[in-house]
RNA sequence: GGGCAAGUGGCGGAAUUGGUAUACGCGCUGGUCUUAGAAACCAGUGCCGCAAGGCUUAAGAGUUCGAGUCUCUUCUUGCCCA
């Protein structure tokens, strides 16, 4: 017998079209496969293996069951890192993106995947950027796009604006520098006009993981309060509160302000007034920063009165932890119920008036009481719970006009614009009257300029000597570009769009092949995109619905898979130096060493792969030593897919020499010589391959890959106890090519070589499931409730039969022979239960 | 602090959804083959016990003929939000 040669055979199938295709031309039915695209970094991780091979899997399967399938494959190739590293190694950030793109597309097609590459897409190609420029012009021209002033997480390393997100404890993600705020004019996508919507429409998304919901759900942020106008002592004016606590009211005792407020405005000949802005502006802005970061206040003169309490003023501060961007930049606070305002009272030493509790008493509070229970020191509000509480007050602020109530959300306007080179222009320009319009149409691309000094700190296309010069076309006057790019979480947020007419010229997409490609099937990437991803492609879907009539799609991807991370140990040594699983090994008394000295080795618990500490496996180097089929079988066997799995070389190991076997079980069975058979083990044999069918069908439908590969393995041993016995060639041959038709999803080079030994005729062609012919089954024989034998009878015996067996033949007999049997459990074809008293 | 998951052998993990707990893989032990090793193949492997048998799904209680699965309490871990 020959050895399975994977190395020749992957690459025999590899460049097969019939081998890479899911094209079936014949069939009607569409299937969308979509793996989120990876950012060109440089090589393809563990993490982008597990990823397509899952979605491979789900392509294969649905090409296999009649599905005529999208299986796309491109390019998030915008970015930061591209930049980086062009000032390392005078690399242009194209040239380095192309590169990367190169090798990791070749690497790619290592694994075996069935991908459509004629729809290959790139986000940083001009035949892309100019449809995404087009869209932004739309969204403008309905009013989806702003330019607003806002304060920004400025990153003082990095010169660039950062997401919140991008803030990791008051740092950048990247740089780790300590991030300021700074006020800058940006460009927004209004995806506040969604938030409505974007929020009820989670409930459609029945094929979506109820994780990947509720985070997002949180993320919107909807809560309901109220706004409440309270007037300034001893003058006209008022100042707007909104309040998600409004039953609170009578525990007011101060009212705090954000520095950016519009009263702030008369404080700006105070000195101590703009240091105190100054400190403000170097805390973080996000909420996290804002919780853990000292309550500081600055006390004005003002004072408002009390809405319900007559002759009550409460005094007026500015405060560090009040935001300008949510609410109405103030707040009325009420230190006994939240805990912000608790800290800011204990520190300038202002009332705390307890107006909710527990129990219905007062009590000295060590810290702000935000639970449920009855109001207390509130006039018409005592007595109610905090919910009625809350509708009764908002009711009576409405009737008196003293406010209204409203809907708020967490969620705010997507800030798009980057401070950075390697983007999609903004396809606005700035004209000398001061308007700023969009280009025209007929303009676009807004092509990148490829000469830029990336050395140079700022802005590069800011810095450009000519690029940003510009007429405006149909006017021929003078203007200056735009010259921020877009965000990268731009591209992401359509291109699952522009896969299905990667070539159409007339504009982003062809509506007739939306129409029948959209929805994406099944979508399947990292949980890390749960939110701000997913959400950005949702508002992207619902914007451009908006935009275009004819676009009927509301939610973009019907089902989601989120899979779990690779993960393994981290190695030190003794001087605490991060090194490589290649540096390391194993010495005769299975302690790890270094390879070097064979100096004790610290091993760290498993964590997600990461090029810091060294972790990391290369898949380039896995395949050429077991195989791509090895790689993609170990990969789904381990763990449930949605659960971390731990890289183990064994793993792999074991992977290739099962492969290494079933290879061998074809072979046995293809020089099988015919010989007489029994037709009791035949039937037997061909019943228990065909209930496998069945169970390996189910498990794949329900994404249970770890538990199909278990059966393969039982099934291996099924054929391994028969194939030498009587069993016909013809039984063996038709059960195995099953079986490897099963296989193909999983090892697609090995399956089809073996298919091919076998001359199999139908080879894209699922299984059929059968039903189980099998006549005889197990039944679990208990007395009082704990299992005492497990026989095997014939199917759908009844009650009275059973017991005679069981008296007869089974070790279960000495327990009811002659006993009182005062009830018997009984349910067809699973258990039988006798309760015998003792 | 709040929300959501989840705790099953030495390890990764199964369990037809309330009906045979520990499938399958790794590891380990023994054997065959081999000059030897590797590979391959075969057998064993939750715990206690010579055995019959008993115990066992983080801990404790409850519901049930029957609980890894449902309910409550406690502990631990992970993730998200703060």
């Amino acid at each position: 017998m020959e050895r399975y040669n994977f190395q020749q055979i992957e690459k025999k199938w590899r460049n097969k079209s019939k081998f890479t295709s899911v094209t079936n031309s014949s069939s009607k039915k569409k299937y969308y496969c979509l793996e989120m695209f990876p950012y060109p970094s440089g090589k393809i991780h563990m993490g982008h293996v597990r990823n397509y091979t899952i979605g491979d899997l789900i392509a294969r399967y649905k090409y296999l069951n009649g599905f005529n399938v999208l299986h796309p494959m491109g390019w998030d190739a915008f970015g930061l890192p591209a930049e980086n590293a062009s000032k390392l190694n005078n690399l242009h950030p194209k040239s380095w993106t192309n590169e990367n793109i190169s090798t990791m597309k070749s690497q790619l097609k290592l694994l075996g995947l069935s991908i459509d590459w004629s729809r290959e897409i790139s986000t940083c190609d001009k035949e892309y950027y100019k449809h995404q420029q087009e869209l932004f012009i739309d969204f403008y021209n309905n009013g989806l796009v702003s330019r607003k002033e806002t304060y920004v997480n400025w990153d003082p390393v990095e010169n660039t604006v950062l997401a919140n997100e991008q803030v990791i404890n008051g740092r950048g993600w990247r740089s780790n520098a300590v991030v300021e705020r700074k006020k800058l004019s940006q460009w927004f996508f209004n995806i506040t006009k969604f938030s409505n919507q974007l929020l009820n429409d989670l409930s459609k998304l029945n094929g979506w993981p109820e994780k990947v919901k509720l985070m997002q759900q949180n993320w919107i942020g909807k809560s309901i309060g109220c706004e409440i106008n309270f007037s300034l002592f001893q003058s006209e004016n008022k100042i707007k509160v909104f309040t998600t606590r409004p039953d609170t009211i009578f525990g007011a005792s101060f009212i705090a302000l954000s520095v950016d407020h519009d009263l702030s405005k008369n404080f700006e000949g105070d000195k101590e007034f703009l240091e105190f802005k100054k400190k403000c502006d170097k805390t973080g802005t996000t909420e996290e920063a804002l919780a853990n970061a000292e309550k500081l206040g600055f006390k004005t003169n003002l004072l408002v009165k009390h809405p319900f309490i007559k002759d009550k003023n409460l005094p007026v501060y500015f405060a560090n932890f009040v935001l300008m961007d949510y609410g109405t930049g103030a707040i009325f606070g009420c230190p006994a119920h939240d805990q912000r305002d608790f800290d800011f009272a204990k520190k300038y030493n202002l009332e705390i008036i307890q107006v909710v509790s527990g129990d219905g008493k007062n009590k000295k509070l060590g810290e702000a009481y935000t639970g449920d229970g009855k109001l207390i020191n509130s006039h018409f509000l005592n007595d109610l719970d905090v919910k009625t509480a809350k509708e009764k007050i908002i009711d009576h602020i409405e009737q008196i006009k003293l406010g209204k109530k409203e809907t708020l959300y967490r969620l705010k306007d997507w800030g798009v614009s980057r401070q950075r080179y390697w983007g999609c222009p903004i396809p606005m320009i700035y004209l000398e009257d001061g308007s700023v319009v969009p280009v025209e149409k007929n303009e676009l691309p807004i092509e990148l300029p490829e000469d830029v000094d990336l050395n140079a700190s700022g802005n590069p296309l800011e810095k450009h000597p000519t690029w940003k010069l510009t007429k405006q076309k149909s006017t021929g006057k003078k203007a200056i570009r735009e010259t921020d790019t877009l965000d990268t979480f731009v591209d992401s947020s359509w291109y699952f769009l522009r896969f299905c007419s990667p070539t159409y010229k007339k504009s982003p997409f062809d509506e007739k092949d939306l129409k029948y490609w959209m929805p994406v099937d099944q979508y399947i990437g990292g949980i890390e995109h749960a939110i701000l991803h997913l959400l950005y492609s949702r508002f992207f879907t619902k914007a451009i619905n908006q935009c275009k009539k004819e676009f009927k799609i509301s939610e973009p991807f019907k089902n989601l898979f989120t899979q779990g991370m690779v993960c393994h140990e981290s190695y030190k040594d003794k001087n605490g130096n991060w090194l490589h699983p290649s540096e390391v090994e194993k010495n005769e008394d299975n302690v790890l060493i270094k390879k070097k000295d064979g100096s004790k080795v610290v091993v760290g618990p498993p964590e997600s792969m990461s090029k810091s500490k060294k972790n990391t496996i290369d898949p380039e180097t896995m395949i050429d030593k077991y195989g791509a089929d090895a790689v993609r079988w170990f990969i789904l066997s381990d763990s449930p897919p949605e659960k971390d799995i731990q890289w183990s070389d064994t793993g792999v190991t074991s992977a290739n020499k099962f492969l290494q076997r079933i290879w061998n079980l074809n072979f046995l069975v293809s020089t099988k010589k015919d010989q007489k058979t029994d037709k009791e083990r035949e039937k037997k044999f061909v019943s228990t391959i065909n209930s496998f069918v069945n169970k390996i069908d189910d498990s794949i439908v329900e994404f249970k890959f770890n538990v199909t590969i278990a059966y393969f393995y039982e099934l291996y041993k099924i054929f391994r106890d028969n194939v030498e016995e009587n069993i016909s060639k013809k039984i063996l041959s038709d059960s195995i090519m099953k079986i490897m038709k099963l296989m193909i999803p999983f090892t697609p080079h090995l399956a089809y070589e073996c298919l091919e030994l076998h001359n199999c005729k139908s080879l894209n062609k699922w299984p059929e499931r059968e039903k189980n012919t099998l006549e005889e089954i197990k039944i679990a024989v208990q007395i009082n409730g704990k299992t005492r034998d497990i026989i095997n009878v014939n199917k759908n015996l009844d009650e009275n039969e059973i017991f005679k067996i069981i008296l007869n033949s089974s070790k279960a007999s000495k327990y009811i022979h002659e006993k009182n049997i005062k009830k018997t459990i009984f349910v067809k074809n699973k258990i039988i239960n006798y309760i015998i008293p003792n």
